[in-house]
DNA sequence: CGGCATCCATTAAGATACTG
DNA sequence: CAGTATCTTAATGGATGCCG
């Protein structure tokens, strides 16, 4: 497989921002989780706390791919009982541009884009 | 079924704006196919040409979405052969702001994020 | 606590064939 | 030209159970 493939097939999607942006920050959660890091370093059970709804399973994924490109730091305490933090690097850091761009339409929406005819 | 659910569940995600976002712009070709109609109105066939690999089966689905969610108006003239051009609402125009922010965040990314350890 | 392994449900998306 | 219908694949994501 290539690395670029957000598909599975031989023609995936054109070499721009955008879509480079969407390689590494695919799927529902995965948005949601760098939100949660913009406020600060967390632990695994803290981002849990804070994403109501998501699984490990999904979490653990996201943060890894997260971590494998860059956009996030892993620390692991070796303690008892351990601890680990997550951590936003300065390049996950720049994504706060981004979320705010998508949180700025969301409120340009009047409520209607959410309520469509055939549901 | 309920008409928030990205997911399958009963706990999707949050009522945030970027969650909003992701529910109308999910997948990776959703948020190109917007980014082509940018530039302006396109017919169906163009929008196929603009976006090279992407299925007329997905296309018609991401643009009847649109459609359906007030961010593309769908114009279809009687004539022969038929001529149907999508072309984006204000609100949809709105959205250009956060492809810019994506473009942006991928021009700070030193490419070493598309090429991670482990693939 | 912080995972990982396995199985399973849903869905985005491609391939193909066919219609008005 | 502009779809639609059906089948199939791949990947996200959830549920459960187990481990260090």
């Amino acid at each position: 497989m290539s690395q670029n493939s957000a598909s599975h097939n031989s023609a995936p999607l054109p070499d721009c921002g955008v879509a480079r942006f969407l390689l590494l920050l695919d799927g529902p959660w995965a948005t949601l989780i760098v939100r949660e890091l913009l406020h600060g370093p967390h632990r695994f059970t803290e981002l849990m706390d804070a994403l109501p709804g998501i699984s490990a399973h999904t979490l653990t994924n996201r943060l890894r791919k997260f971590v494998r490109h860059g956009l996030v730091t892993r620390t692991a305490y070796p303690e008892i009982p351990p601890r680990v933090v997550y951590e936003l690097t300065p390049l996950g850091h720049q994504l706060r541009a981004v979320l705010t761009a998508m949180d700025d339409w969301a409120l340009t929406v009047p409520t209607s884009a959410f309520t469509p005819t055939g549901g």
